[in-house]
DNA sequence: TTAACAATTAACTTAATTGTTAATTGAAGT
DNA sequence: ACTTCAATTAACAATTAAGTTAATTGTTAA
């Protein structure tokens, strides 16, 4: 958990592209895949690499998993990076 | 250049750490060393992937090769999260 | 229960990353 | 020129990551 695994579940443009795609709101696995030219296993592997970080929520209806952005962990990013900006007093 | 390089090179904790010391001025390489435990080697191509992402400048002074941050490159990064949260009409 | 479909997990291959030690570059001093 | 020290680059071993195909899980409907 952490900062850790988030900036390595982004630093993936796949991925990056995943979260862009859930912007406008929840979409189905079937719906992701469709969006990229690889196969639906490795995004199912993108998908469970994003939902370690917490960057997504899934839930099932029926046959299908969907999946919605969970922006609130980006929070930390911002933080860290505003740290490292901001304040040069503390090391 | 980019968002990936700058991503891709914050997924690793000691490159972070690394721009966490740089935080309150420029370190030499050897500084910087002396902070983790692993070898000059591996400290120096760490250094050269935030060198390649922009997220520090190097200068030498004589024997010492001087290291500080660029974290104006972070911005982009502060950007791509912000459209992520903030507007969720456009995909 | 069987068939069909959505999605994930397993097994495997290949490519990229991280670390080590050894060799190399660059600058300063003798 | 030679030595010494700071740092990088080269060559290699080991781990991690990303992709593929094939098999498995879970759900719906006949």
């Amino acid at each position: 958990m952490g900062l850790q695994n988030t900036l390595r579940a982004l630093a993936d443009p796949i991925r990056r592209d995943i979260l862009s795609l859930l912007k406008t709101g929840p979409l189905s696995a079937g719906d992701i895949c469709s969006h990229f030219s690889v196969t639906a296993a490795a995004i199912s592997r993108h998908l469970s690499v994003l939902k370690e970080a917490d960057l997504i929520r899934d839930h099932r209806e029926g046959k299908f998993i969907y999946y919605e952005l969970n922006a609130s962990v980006l929070e930390e990013i911002m933080l860290w990076i505003t740290e490292l900006k901001g304040d040069k007093d503390d090391a």
